[in-house]
DNA sequence: GTTAGCACTCAACGCAAACGAGTGCTAACA
DNA sequence: TGTTAGCACTCGTTTGCGTTGAGTGCTAAC
C-alpha cells in the first residue's frame, strides 16, 4: 500500500502538530483542523493505516499518535516546504556581520551564537577547511621554541608551537618564513608534500628544523585540528524530551566533547545540506536528536554549520535560517583579493576579478 | 549566645552529612555518629539553638535540618580542614602536564578539564594576565590588514587584526615589529603608554598605523580579552539541587556567557584563595552555587581558576585539588628564561637567575 | 545538664475511585 | 464503497484519603 495524497496531508498535519506541541496527536485534533473536512472517525482509520505502515506509533492505547523516525524522514525528504527567511530577519542577520572586521574565529563565534538564537536550538560550527596557505610566519617564543602562524587562503590563521635548534636567530626565522611562504603561497594544499620537498632543497640540510616545520604544518592542516564552536547547549533543556535529567546530562556532556562534534561535522563537510534523524546518529545520547548541517564556502575552503535539536525539530524554519546564514557568512568572510601571499612581486596576480 | 565547642562539633557533623547526602539531617543521625556520645534529645536541643542562631533551617517541621548560608560561611572560614592531596592523585595530576609542550591556551584547556574531572564539579579558568610583552610581530593577512601576534612575558600569545595603510610591505611590517619589540620587551605593562610614546618618535609620523597598533595592544591587554575556559558544565546536572530544569537551564546558560564568567574570575584575580557562597553570587541562576577560586602565578602574571558547584560543595577536597593544580601549573607553564625578547644583543640579560 | 518518653506534624506512599482523551468497531448513510 | 455517528472499551492521569514513618518539641525524671 502506498501513501495517497490524503494520507500525506494527514501525516503532515500530525507532524506539524506534534512539532509544536510535543504531545501525542489525537484524531479529533486533526479533523478539526482548517481545511481538513473529514470526521475524526475517518482520520482514525487513516491513522491506523499510517501506524501499520510504520509512520506513526502510539505510546499506549488511549493516547494519540506520535510520528516515528520514518515519518520524520519522509517529512524532511518530501513533505516539508522550506520558505526563505523573511526579509526583516534576513537583514537583521546580515547586520550582525556588516560592521565586523576581525579574526575568523571571532566571526565564527558570533555566527554560532546567532544561529542558536535564531533557531532556539543548539548550534555548532567548524571553520572552513584549508585549501591553500597564503603565508607562514615563525615568531620566536622562547630560546628553544617558536610559534608557527599560518595564514590560510580562507583568511583564517592557525598557531602551533615547534621546537627550534639552539642558535637560530629571529632574522633567520623570518628569512625561513619568507622562503617557505614563497614556495607555498597560491599552491593547493594537496601539493604540500611536493612543495615541502622543494623547500627542503633550499634549506641547506637543516633536517631537524625541517621535520618540525613539516610536522606542525601537517598537524595544522588536519580537518578537525581547530576548535568546534558550540552555542546554546542550555537551550536543549527547555524542550520536554530532555526532562529526563540523565538523558540531558548525557547529551550535554557529548556536546562538551569537542572531538565527537568535530567528527560529526567533518563527516558532513562539503555536503550542501544534510539531515540526520534520531537513530541515524550513533553518538552517545543523541538518539533522540536530529542534526541539520549546511556547508558554507569561503574562498576555496568549505566549512560546516549544524543545528542540534529534538527529532521533533522545526526543520523548515531551521533550514531557512541556515541557508540565510550561509549566504551572509560567505559574504562576511570573503577573503580580500591579493591576500597575504608573496611580497611585492605578485602585485598583478589578483587583478582578473573586479 | 556564642558557639561553644560542642555546637561547633555538631554543626560540623550536620554539614558533613548534608554535603554527602543532600538530605535534611535528623538528630538521631547525628547522635549515632561515631564519637558523638550524646542522645538524640540533646542533639535536638542543640539543633534548636543552632536554628535560632541562623545556622540551620528546617524545610518543614518533620524533616531534619539543613545548613544555611551562614553555616557554610562558618564552615569554610573556621571548621573545615584542608588536607593536601594524596600523593597518588598528585602525581597523576602532574603527569598530565609533564609531556606537554604547546600553546598556553591548550594547556589551560587540559587543566580545566582535569580540574573538573578531579572535583566532579564545573571548572573555569582564565589565562594569566599579562605583566610584560616579550615580542610583537605583525603578519600580513590581506592587502589592507595584518595580524598582530603578541607574545607575553608569561609565554602566552594573543592575536588580533588591524588595518594597515596601503603600500606597507611585509618587510616594513617586520622592521616595525622589531622596533616595537625592542622598545617594549622587558618593560612592565604599566609603562606601555610611555613605551608607545618613545616608539612613535621613531616611526616617522605614520600616525594611522600607530593608532591601529596602539588600539590593538590596548585591546589585547584588557584582562578579560581572552577566552574563559569552561569544563564539565554538564556535571552540575547530576547534583540533586538542579533537578529543577528551569534552574538548571538558567545556570547553564550563565555558564555559556563568557563575559559574565570572565568578570567573576577577574574580580578575584590575584586573591590567593576565595570562596563565594550562594547569596554572595549575584549572577543569574548562581544563587544556589558556590564558587571557589585560587590564583596561580606564571612568571610575572597571575591567572585564576575556579570551581563551581552547589553550596553543598566538598570544599575541603576541592581546595586541596586546586592547590595541587596551582602548583603543577606553575611548574608546567614556567616561561623559559631568555624568552622571545629582543634579538642577539640581549644575550646577557637573563643570566642572573640560574 | 542529660535523657527517656510521648504527643504531634507533615511529606511521602499506596490505593481506589472518578475522569477523560483517545481508540477500535459496528452499523447506518449518501 | 467510502464516510460518519455512536458506543463500548482502554488506560494514563488526577483526586482524595488513610497509613506510615522520620523527625520534632516538650515534659518529667535521672
Amino acid at each position: 500500500m502506498d501513501l495517497d495524497e490524503r494520507k500525506f496531508r494527514i501525516l503532515q498535519a500530525i507532524i506539524d502538530d506534534y512539532i509544536t506541541t510535543a504531545m501525542p496527536v489525537g484524531s479529533r485534533t486533526i479533523s478539526r483542523k482548517q481545511g481538513m473536512g473529514l470526521s475524526s472517525a475517518t482520520i482514525r482509520n487513516e491513522m491506523s493505516d499510517l501506524e501499520e505502515l510504520g509512520y506513526l506509533a502510539s505510546p499506549h492505547t488511549s493516547a494519540g499518535r506520535v510520528p516515528s523516525y520514518r515519518a520524520y524522514r519522509l517529512y524532511v525528504d518530501q513533505i516539508m516546504r522550506v520558505s526563505s527567511l523573511p526579509q526583516t530577519e534576513y537583514s537583521l542577520l546580515s547586520s550582525i556581520f556588516s560592521s565586523r572586521m576581525g579574526l575568523m574565529e571571532d566571526v565564527l563565534t558570533s555566527a554560532t551564537q546567532a544561529l542558536s538564537e535564531l533557531t532556539d536550538y543548539t548550534s555548532v560550527m567548524i571553520a572552513p577547511q584549508t585549501s591553500s596557505i597564503a603565508r607562514v610566519q615563525l615568531v620566536p617564543l622562547t630560546e628553544t621554541t617558536a610559534l608557527m602562524v599560518t595564514v590560510t587562503g580562507e583568511g583564517a590563521h592557525k598557531d602551533s608551537v615547534l621546537r627550534i635548534p639552539p642558535g637560530v636567530t629571529p632574522d633567520h626565522l623570518y628569512a625561513l618564513s619568507n622562503l617557505l611562504t614563497e614556495k607555498i603561497a597560491g599552491r593547493d594544499i594537496t601539493q604540500l608534500p611536493a612543495v615541502m620537498q622543494e623547500f627542503y632543497q633550499e634549506m641547506n640540510g637543516q633536517r631537524e628544523l625541517f621535520e618540525q616545520l613539516m610536522e606542525s604544518l601537517k598537524k595544522q592542516m588536519q580537518p578537525d585540528a581547530h576548535s568546534v564552536h558550540v552555542a546554546g547547549a542550555a537551550r536543549l533543556l527547555s524542550h520536554p524530551e530532555y526532562s529526563d535529567l540523565e538523558k540531558a546530562r548525557n547529551l550535554l556532556s557529548t556536546l562538551e566533547t569537542q572531538d565527537k562534534l568535530a567528527k560529526l561535522l567533518t563527516q558532513r563537510n562539503g555536503l550542501e545540506f544534510s539531515v540526520a534523524i534520531g537513530p541515524e546518529l550513533s553518538e552517545e545520547g543523541m538518539q533522540d536528536c536530529s542534526l541539520v548541517t549546511v556547508s558554507y564556502r569561503v574562498g576555496g575552503g568549505v566549512g560546516t554549520m549544524g543545528v542540534i535539536g529534538p527529532t521533533r525539530m522545526q526543520y523548515g524554519r531551521v533550514i531557512s535560517v541556515m541557508e540565510a546564514m550561509k549566504k551572509v557568512m560567505s559574504e562576511a568572510l570573503i577573503p580580500q583579493k591579493g591576500s597575504a601571499g608573496q611580497r611585492k612581486e605578485e602585485k598583478d596576480e589578483g587583478k582578473q576579478k573586479e
